[in-house]
RNA sequence: GCGCGGGUGGCUUAGUCGGUUAGAGCACCCGGCUGAUAACCGGGAGGUCGCAGGUUCAAGUCCUGCCUCGCGCACCA
């Protein structure tokens, strides 16, 4: 037996704190999936964070949404096990570091010690693992943080070396170059966010080189604005399809600025487009040529000894590249192999001999050229320029055409300011462009949310799929499981156990290696003392990079599980998982690297569904960030509104993949209404129940036994319960939950409980509050249920109190799919209709004359308000024109509208007058312009009843258009000079309009009514006043002087409205010492006397 | 520069297939109602639906161009 305990004020936060603590008694979380366990498995995946910085609102909008499903999917009977996650490796986290010791490069680190460095990282990792903790706990978002996957666990670890080395045996991981935004002074490469934190506007030379053709007296002219790459210059790329012209300079310019110049006579070919742009001498044109008919052509290396040809056929000739345009510079591209990012691919591609001319400390190496070798090369723009002048006898038989100062955004290192080079690194690329077709095709079969995002950015991604470049070189991650000897053999290592056969191995062969045991750790610098042997007894030595760490959050899937090696059930059962959800910034993130990860090692995708989230942007619609210092802390509102009212608000405050501003207030006002009036509506349950002792189980109401009201409410909670499951499946979250929020504030409160109130006053027993209180029951359960997954905290106190268990095990109102035998997490979108049998009654037509009902009600108050006529001065009749029978209705409606008796008038034209309107749709095909015309005319026709005639006998014809009856809509509208109002319900054909008129005369019995009214108004506020207890007896004395007479029974009805014992009227004139107020100009003094 | 998504009263936003008077909430003003809650009801003020063209009888909605914000990519000779 379950009988509900009275309710009392909301604190919902004192609420949330005490049921975390009963949740953590219970071990809700775990029961939740306990009682699931023979259920259909939900699979989730959480993407990790990093908890080396602080959480913020931000976070809880990702885990809001991630909770929100694995919830709804465990009410839903599925076995949903959420294992937590942690991101511990990567460049953030050495950054951290670096900045708090102080070790700004690669070699401070080396002279630190690289062990101690990364033992240092290892503690920073969990800096504010606690401040995770304790947000991911208060919000409610259930995962077992117990057991998480820790990327930088030996098992995790070991897990990702198998996963590479899959990738290896199938020939997908290669060694290579990548051109790099790369800091000399730091020595290391830099992401691409952290050069767009570096960007700079700079002004720096640019130059025109000639490029001296060797079979032809001419010369291509080329534009470069980094003069320091000339000496690596081994190609010229032309577009195929530019048309490029030969000119022949006449005479000198009038104006020059700067170095350079060419001689009369002498011949140059650039992009016809920009001549004018890049001459400034008077020439002729020759000749016009393809770009494709350049292709071939041999010209002199402009420093014949800074790159050795090797067995390049192509260095040193001009080159076709489709993305050469003429948008600047002369469309010709210099090309420098090592450093640039299209001349790298470009001398790939065609075989260009790729040597530095650049060392790692951003020195020209030696043999470049006696003045330039050893220097760096930023420093050396004056120098080259100088050298392509050369010893010449005039400026203008050099080499150099033109210098040109160059205004341009340029990538600047974030730490230390100095300019990057674009420069070619050694590095490992997981070859993906073989697996395109692949990923597309496991994309497609992808549900996103939204789909743009996965066709759109995503596909996009994917189609222009590059090798990933997955090696770092840093200190502070997963190693490279590689060793390479000096012939370029190479062992990739997939276990520990390998690993150690490895080194079993090399010490047999004479090499020294430390110990390796089973529990060796598989980071930097344990890892590189190992020396194994390679086949022909060659010393090999690991590579000396560590991955990105975006590879080991893609190996997530498995890695979480130690797959191959422990668990291979848990794997297998997970894979690929159902459901996963992050940031839209996670597209070519962890969306990416998930897919890159199983495609490659398992030819699978990893993921089922994806529901990619809007950015969250503060109030000014800025990126939340840790630089712009503007990052709510969720903790002002799990300790101001609650974690409820904070989840609510991020649900409804818009689509999940639109950007959502986060507005403080908007969280206040979800708490002030929706959860506030939920409780409100509980409260009133609660407390009634408690004094009437109502148990649901001990009692039942029929279907029968319900009134209209309450059918009403429990057909609307059919239909909006509906409505909000079909939101579910669509993951229109936002549109499901303001739905629900408008049920409860305007069907539930401010209707059924206004409406219901006096039916639960009721002392005695009766059927009627017993129906009140089945239905309340019913649907404050099932709220609970429908909300719980949104906002767990307020609805498990209700449905504890009103049925004695959790809301968190109940069972979802719409079915439970998952526990049906043979169930599986594909059937997303279950059958409705079966799912909505386990609703109330859904009954249309009670729901559409209720809601005539109340727009009636509405329109009688906007009637007084017209006439001037209060609102507690009733109406002797009224009636009411048209529409549907609403005689059930007529008592609730007298009661609304304060009249003594409604009556049906079936003279329609007693009230209303026809109107006319034309149906555009119907008409304008055939009135084309005259449309506007046509409906003016009917619009304005004096006589609209004839006019409706005409039409309807066919008879009617406007600007020579046949006008049909199909072409109007007939409207009613109030006659004028009544106290009247017409209200339109339905839509278009099924529109009808019912007129409401209200008798405005009044009767002595009215006015004393309307007294009445307004006495008993004054008191029960008097009472409340004094905080008099809702049972308490009271005196009162009224003072009628100059007031409307009061009859008796109006008297009488006062006392028992007001609880009043004892009653006394006065027509005397009121004493000084009492309150008075005003009716319709007489006053009025009364006095309350607790007994 | 390219791609994606936005731009609707002071703020947050809805707006389906192009259709008649662009709908709500917050805040504001006036009035009402209340043993009904930080509530509720009625009314009011507040909108060139980013700008400019175009298609159409009819455009917030479709097309083109531009401006602007956010994000992603590229920043490159």
């Amino acid at each position: 037996m379950v009988r509900p305990s009275p309710a009392g004020e909301l604190d919902a936060v004192a609420l949330e704190t005490a049921l975390l603590e009963t949740w953590k008694n219970e071990q809700t979380f775990q029961q939740s999936i306990d009682s699931n366990r023979t259920g259909a498995p939900f699979i989730f995946l959480e993407g990790p964070p990093t908890a080396n910085g602080k959480p913020g609102i931000h976070h809880v909008v990702a885990r809001a949404y991630k909770d929100l499903v694995c919830r709804w999917k465990t009410m839903e009977g599925f076995l949903v096990e959420r294992k937590g996650g942690w991101d511990t490796h990567g460049l953030p986290v050495e950054i951290e570091v670096q900045k708090r010791l102080d070790l700004m490069s690669n070699e401070a680190i080396e002279q630190f010690g690289m062990q101690a460095f990364n033992d240092a990282c290892r503690e920073s990792v969990w800096t504010y693992e606690s401040a995770w903790r304790e947000m991911t706990e208060r919000m409610a978002y259930w995962v077992d943080l117990d057991n998480p996957y820790v990327t930088l666990h030996n098992d995790y670890v070991e897990s990702c070396w198998w996963a590479l080395k899959q990738m290896f045996d199938k020939d997908l991981l290669y060694r290579g170059h990548k051109v790099l935004p790369y800091c000399p002074q730091t020595g290391t490469s830099y992401s691409s966010h952290e050069v767009a934190l570096g960007y700079k506007e700079v002004e720096e030379p640019s130059v025109y080189v000639k490029f001296k053709l060797v079979d032809d007296d001419a010369s291509i002219l080329a534009w470069t604005t980094t003069p320091w790459t000339l000496p690596g210059n081994v190609g010229l790329a032309v577009g195929p399809d530019v048309t490029y012209a030969r000119c022949r300079v006449r005479e000198e310019p009038e104006g020059w600025q700067g170095r350079g110049g060419a001689s009369v006579g002498e011949e140059l070919i650039l992009a016809k487009d920009l001549m004018g742009e890049v001459l400034r001498h008077h020439v002729d044109i020759i000749e016009e040529i393809q770009g494709s008919e350049l292709v071939g052509k041999s010209y002199e290396p402009l420093f014949p000894d800074a790159v050795p040809r090797g067995d390049s056929s192509t260095a040193w000739t001009v080159l076709s590249a489709d993305w050469v345009t003429t948008t600047d510079g002369t469309g010709v591209v210099h090309t420098a192999v090592m450093y640039g990012e299209d001349d790298y691919n470009l001398g790939m591609e065609v075989g260009l001999p790729a040597y530095h001319t650049v060392s790692m400390e951003g020195n020209f190496v030696n043999g470049v050229h006696p003045e330039l070798d050893g220097r760096y090369v930023k420093s050396c723009d004056d120098t080259v320029m100088d050298i392509l002048i050369g010893r010449s006898e005039t400026i203008a038989s050099g080499l150099l055409y033109r210098e040109k100062s160059y205004l341009h955004d340029y990538p600047h290192c974030w730490r230390t300011d100095h300019p990057l080079l674009y420069y070619a690194m050694d590095s490992w690329f997981v070859r993906m462009t073989a697996v395109k077709e692949r990923l597309l095709e496991f994309n497609d079969g992808v549900e996103w949310a939204p789909d743009w995002v996965g066709e759109g950015r995503f596909g996009e991604w994917l189609r222009n799929v590059k090798d990933w470049a997955i090696s770092r070189e840093r200190y502070w991650g997963t190693p490279l499981p590689v060793w390479r000897d000096e012939d370029g053999n190479m062992k990739c290592i997939g276990s520990i156990q390998e690993l150690q056969t490895e080194v079993a191995k090399a010490n047999e062969a004479g090499f020294e290696n430390p110990e390796c045991p089973d529990d060796v750790d598989l980071h930097r610098p344990v890892v590189d003392a190992f020396t194994l042997v390679s086949e022909n007894g060659k010393p090999m030595h690991r590579e000396p990079f560590v991955m990105d760490c975006w590879f080991d959050s893609g190996c997530a899937p498995f890695a979480q599980w130690h797959h191959p090696f422990d668990e291979n059930k848990t794997f297998d059962a997970s894979f690929p998982v159902d459901y996963i959800c992050e940031g839209v910034d996670q597209t070519r993130g962890w969306f990416y690297t998930l897919l890159a990860v199983s495609t490659t090692v398992f030819d699978s995708p990893a993921y089922k569904r994806c529901l990619s989230l809007g950015l969250i942007l503060d109030a000014e619609g800025k990126k939340m960030s840790k630089s712009r210092g503007n990052i709510v802390d969720p903790w002002d509102h799990f300790n101001r509104e609650g974690a409820d009212a904070t989840r609510w608000y991020m649900v409804t405050a818009g689509a999940p993949w639109n950007p959502l501003k986060f507005d403080s207030n908007g969280v206040r006002e979800t708490y002030a209404k929706m959860f506030l009036t939920l409780w409100n509506v509980y409260r009133f349950h609660a407390d009634y129940a408690a004094l009437d002792q109502f148990d649901p189980a001990s009692s039942t109401s029929s279907y029968e036994q319900r009134s209209r009201l309450d059918r009403w409410i429990l057909s609307k909670l059919h239909t909006t319960a509906k409505a909000y499951h079909d939101g579910f499946t669509n993951w229109n979250f936002h549109k499901a939950c303001r739905e629900l929020e408008d049920f409860i504030v305007n069907d539930l409160s401010n209707w059924y409980v206004r409406r219901s109130r006096r039916r639960l006053w009721d002392e005695a027993e009766s059927g009627d509050k017993l129906a009140c209180q089945h239905t309340l029951h019913e649907i404050l359960v099932t709220l609970c249920r429908l909300i719980a997954p949104v906002s767990p905290f307020m609805v498990d106190t209700i449905h504890r109190n009103l049925t004695g268990e959790t809301v968190h095990t109940a069972a979802w109102p719409l079915g439970t799919p998952g526990s049906t035998e043979g169930a599986t997490a594909d059937a997303w979108d279950e059958d409705l209709a079966a799912a909505t049998a386990q609703l109330p009654p859904h009954d249309a037509g009670l729901e559409h004359e209720m809601e005539l009902v109340r727009e009636l009600a509405e329109t009688g108050r906007r009637i007084r308000i017209d006439a001037q006529r209060r609102q507690r001065l009733p109406c002797a009749e009224g009636w009411i024109v048209a529409g549907p029978n609403l005689e059930p209705y007529h008592d609730l409606l007298c009661e609304e509208l304060n009249v003594e008796n409604i009556s049906v008038e079936t003279d329609l034209d007693r009230f209303q007058q026809v109107e006319l309107a034309v149906n555009f749709r119907a008409l304008a095909p055939r009135a084309k312009g005259d449309v506007n015309a046509i409906a003016g005319q009917i619009k304005n026709h004096s006589d609209q009843e004839a006019l409706l005639s005409d039409i309807r006998s066919g008879s009617c014809t406007i600007m020579g258009v046949d006008i049909l009856e199909s072409d109007v809509e007939v409207r009613r509208a109030e006659r004028e000079g009544y106290a009247a109002a017409t209200i339109t319900v339905g839509e278009n054909d099924e529109a009808s309009h019912v007129s409401l008129v209200l008798d405005m005369q009044d009767t002595p019995h009215l006015l004393s009514k309307g007294l009445a009214r307004d006495i008993t108004r004054r008191i029960q506020s008097k009472r409340k006043d004094m905080n008099l207890d809702i049972e308490a007896m009271i005196d009162v004395e009224v003072w009628l002087h100059d007031a409307p007479e009061l009859f008796e029974e109006d008297q009488a009805w006062i006392a028992k409205e007001t609880r009043a014992s004892g009653i006394v009227f006065s027509l005397e004139s009121a004493p000084s010492d009492t309150e008075s107020f005003d009716v319709d100009g007489a006053q009025i003094a009364y006095r309350v006397l607790n007994v």
